[in-house]
RNA sequence: CGGAGCGUAGCGCAGCCUGGUAGCGCACCUGCCUUGGGAGCAGGGGGUCGCACGUUCGAAUCGUGUCGCUCCGACCA
C-alpha cells in the first residue's frame, strides 16, 4: 500500500486517518496532495482521499502524457489510454492503472455500486486465490482449460487465481444459509480477476488481469430466480445508461459458465470483437452466435428429379471455385463441413453462400468440444482430399443439415473423390434418413427476417461489457448448497450470476467517445469534471484568479483539476483535449481583463465566455448545458 | 499451440545486409528567450544494443540457443 508523501505512517494505536486540509485551511494552503496532513482530531471519522476535498494540480499529479502512441497499440482506446497517461503495461495483458485511470475506474465502480445496492445486492470481497479443491467439486478444475492459472503452494496443494467466483460464493452460502427465510440473497464484489487468455490484446479490452464486478444470486424457487435475474437486467440497463454508453442488451450463448438463459450487454463500437444482430422494428437483439434464423417457407421451385451425376471439377476446392467452374451461383452448392465432436466425426451441411454457426452445431449436438476435423480425418471419412467432401456415401454416423436445406433437390455437393462433385442431389432421396437430422445451423444475415417479428435484421459490432446468466442448479447441485423450504423439505438453491467488466468499460467508453484530439469522456466516467487551464505566463494575477476559481469549484464539490504547470498554452490545450475532461475553463490574461473566462465543451468543441463576477451561477448554467449534450 | 515479425536511452525509430567500440526525433536537466493550440537558440545527462554461448584480433551487426513482446490463426465470461 502506498501512502501519500509528506506525512508519516500512522501507528496502529492512533486511530487517525489521512485527511485533506480542513475547510479553514483550503484558502491558505497549497492544496497539493503533498500537503495532506495526518489529522488526528478526526479520529474515527473516515476521510476518503478521493473525496471532493482531494486537491488536484497538474504540477503534483502523475499524468505522463505522450506525443506518440506505443508501437504495439492497435485500437484507439489502447493508444489514447497510454498517450493520455492513464495506463502503462507491466507485461502481456497486465497493466498498471495510473491516477487518471484509477479515478475513472472509481467513478465507474461508484455507479455500479449504487445501482447494485439499489437492486438489493450486497457488496462483499472474496479472495483472488482460491483452493483447487472447490474447483474439483464442480468439475471445472479439469473443464476450465488453460485460462485458469493453476499453481501449488509450499505444501504442494493446488490453488488457482480466480477467473470467476461461483465456487467460492457457493461454498460461502452453503455453509451459512439453511432456511428459505434467508433467501433471496444477492452478493456482489468489485475485484481483480485473472484469466490466462491465449492472446491478450487491445489494451484494457482483453487483458489477462482485469477489474470485474460479479454478483451471485440465490433463490428458493424459479419465480424468485427470474425476479433476481430481471432485477439485475434492470440494474445493468440503468448502469450503462448512467455511464453515457450506447449499448444493447442481447440474447447470448451461455458458454462455459453453463446454465440456460443469458443476456449480454454490448457497447456498440466498430472495434468490438462480437457481432450482434438486432431488429429495426421490435426490441429483439441477439449475439450473432446465438441469433436464431427463422425457418423460411418452402421455396416453390420445381423439383429436380434427375438422378445424381458425377461431374469433374479439377482443382476446384472452395465454393467460389466450384461455382465459377460450373457457372452456377454459390447458393446452388451445398457445403459439407466435417467436425470432431467429442471424438465423433459428424458432417454439417449448409448452403454454399451461408456461414455455419459452430455454437449452434455444438449446442445441437450437446457436446463439450467441437472442432473442424483435421485433414487426415477428412481424407479417411471421404476418401478424398479436403475440398471434395459430400454427404452421399460419407463414412460418418450423423449428418446435420441446416433447416434451410430441408427437402432441397438439385444440389451440388462434393463427390468424395478428388476433383469431382455431384449434380442433381436430392438430400431426402440420396441420404439415409436414419442418420440425418435438421437444425438451425447457420449464421443469420442482414437479409434474413427478424425471428421475433419478421422485421429487418441489422448487424453491428459490439464490446461485451456485461453478462447476466441464469445458472439454475448447476453449482448448487454440484456443491450441494441446500436450504429447508416452508414444508421443511430440503431443496437446492437456484442461482444466477451477473458480471460487469469494469476496466473494459473504460476502454469501451473511449472506443465510443473520442476524436482526432483525444478522449471525449462522458461526465460520469471522466476522472475529473472540469479542467481549469491557467494561462498565467508570468502574470501573477492570472495565476491567482485561476487558483481562486478552481478552489471555488472544489469547495462546491465539483471535481476540478488545475493545470498550473509552467507550460505554454498550446501544451495545456493539447493535454486537456487528449485527457478528455468534458469541461475546460481557460483562464487567460486578455479575457480576464474583460472580466470573463472561456469555457469549452470538450465533446462539441463549443466555446462560451463566463463572467468572473457571480461565476458559480453562470458556471452551473453552462455545466447543465454540457451535461445535456450527453443525454441527447 | 501453428504461421510471421520485433527486442538499440523513458517513448517512437535508424544503424545490422557489407563486423572496427552507437545515432536521430520526442521527453528530461541548465541558461536565455517566448507565452492563446504540443515555440526557438545554446549547453547537458542518460544506452553492459533483451540474455547466454559461439565465430573473430575485434560483435548491436555473423551463428546457435534462450527469454520477452507483437501480429495473423485456432481459442475464449
Amino acid at each position: 500500500m502506498a501512502w501519500p508523501a509528506g506525512g508519516t505512517r500512522e501507528s496502529s494505536s492512533a486511530r487517525a486517518r489521512w485527511c485533506a486540509p480542513s475547510a479553514a485551511a483550503t484558502t491558505s494552503c497549497r492544496h497539493s496532495w503533498k500537503n495532506w496532513t495526518l489529522c488526528s482530531k478526526n479520529a474515527g471519522t473516515p476521510c476518503n482521499p478521493v473525496s471532493w476535498k482531494c486537491i488536484m494540480k497538474m504540477t503534483a499529479l502523475y499524468v505522463p502524457t505522450l506525443k506518440e502512441a506505443p508501437g504495439d497499440a492497435e485500437v484507439v482506446s489502447h493508444k489514447l489510454l497510454v498517450r493520455a497517461g492513464f495506463i502503462r503495461k507491466l507485461t502481456s495483458g497486465i497493466y498498471v492503472y495510473l491516477p487518471m485511470a484509477w479515478r475513472a475506474l472509481n467513478k465507474i465502480s461508484t455507479v455500479v455500486r449504487e445501482e447494485m445496492t439499489r437492486a438489493g445486492a450486497q457488496e462483499i470481497l472474496m479472495p483472488t486465490v482460491q483452493p483447487g479443491d472447490l474447483w474439483k467439486e464442480t468439475g471445472r478444475w479439469e473443464f476450465y482449460g488453460k485460462e485458469l492459472l493453476r499453481f501449488k503452494d509450499r505444501h504442494d496443494r493446488d490453488y488457482c487465481l480466480g477467473p470467476t467466483h461461483e465456487e467460492v460464493v457457493t461454498d460461502l452460502v452453503r455453509g451459512e444459509v439453511k432456511s428459505y427465510r434467508q433467501l433471496p440473497l444477492n452478493l456482489f464484489q468489485i475485484q481483480t480477476k485473472f484469466r490466462d487468455e491465449i492472446r491478450p490484446r487491445f489494451g484494457l479490452m482483453r487483458g489477462r488481469e482485469f477489474i470485474m464486478k460479479d454478483a451471485y444470486s440465490f433463490d428458493m424457487n424459479e419465480e424468485g430466480a427470474d425476479k433476481s435475474y430481471w432485477a439485475m437486467h434492470g440494474a445493468y440497463t440503468r448502469i450503462f445508461s448512467r455511464l453515457g454508453l450506447t449499448f444493447r442488451a442481447v440474447e447470448a450463448d451461455t458458454g462455459s459458465i453453463g446454465g440456460n438463459f443469458s443476456h449480454e450487454f454490448m457497447v456498440l463500437a466498430e472495434t468490438g470483437e462480437d457481432t450482434i444482430a438486432f431488429c429495426d422494428q421490435c426490441d429483439w437483439a441477439a449475439n450473432l452466435e446465438k441469433a436464431q434464423v427463422k425457418a423460411a417457407p418452402a421455396i416453390p421451385a420445381p423439383p429436380d428429379t434427375a438422378p445424381a451425376e458425377v461431374v469433374a471439377t479439377p482443382g476446384a476446392h472452395t465454393v467460389e471455385e466450384v461455382a465459377a467452374f460450373l457457372k452456377v451461383s454459390p447458393a446452388a452448392i451445398v457445403k459439407t463441413l466435417l467436425f470432431d465432436a467429442d471424438g465423433e466425426i459428424v458432417a454439417a451441411l449448409v448452403r454454399g453462400d451461408r456461414e455455419l454457426n459452430e455454437i449452434k452445431l455444438k449446442n445441437h449436438l450437446n457436446v463439450a468440444t467441437l472442432a473442424l476435423a483435421l485433414p487426415e480425418v477428412v481424407a479417411a471419412v471421404t476418401g478424398a482430399p479436403v475440398g471434395f467432401a459430400g454427404p452421399v456415401g460419407l463414412k460418418v454416423g450423423r449428418i446435420i443439415i441446416d433447416q434451410e436445406l430441408q427437402g432441397a433437390t438439385g444440389c451440388i455437393v462434393g463427390a468424395n473423390q478428388a476433383d469431382a462433385h455431384l449434380l442433381h442431389v436430392d438430400l431426402a432421396r440420396d441420404l439415409d434418413p436414419a442418420m440425418v437430422a435438421h437444425a438451425d445451423l447457420r449464421m443469420i444475415t442482414a437479409e434474413d427476417p427478424c425471428p421475433a417479428c419478421g422485421g429487418a435484421v441489422r448487424l453491428a459490432k459490439g464490446i461485451e461489457v456485461g453478462h447476466v446468466f441464469k445458472l439454475g442448479l448447476k453449482y448448487s447441485e454440484a456443491m450441494d448448497a441446500k436450504f429447508l423450504d416452508e414444508q421443511g423439505k430440503e431443496r437446492h438453491m437456484i442461482m444466477g450470476c451477473y458480471g460487469i467488466g469494469v476496466s473494459r468499460i473504460l476502454a469501451a467508453c473511449i472506443e465510443q467517445n473520442h476524436d482526432a484530439d483525444g478522449i471525449t469522456f462522458p461526465p460520469p466516467v471522466s476522472p475529473f469534471e472540469v479542467a481549469v487551464l491557467s494561462l498565467a505566463g508570468n502574470d501573477e494575477a492570472v495565476a491567482a484568479k485561476a487558483q481562486e476559481l478552481y478552489e471555488l469549484l472544489c469547495n462546491n464539490r465539483i471535481d476540478a483539476l488545475l493545470d498550473d504547470r509552467a507550460e505554454r498554452p498550446g501544451v495545456k490545450f493539447k493535454d486537456a483535449d487528449l485527457i478528455g475532461i468534458p469541461m475546460q475553463l481557460v483562464v487567460g490574461g486578455k479575457a480576464l481583463a474583460r472580466g470573463v473566462v472561456e469555457a469549452k465543451n470538450r465533446r462539441t468543441g463549443e466555446k462560451t465566455e463566463l463572467p468572473v463576477e457571480n461565476f458559480l451561477h453562470a458556471f452551473s448554467v453552462w455545466r447543465q448545458g454540457v451535461m445535456d449534450c450527453w443525454t441527447c
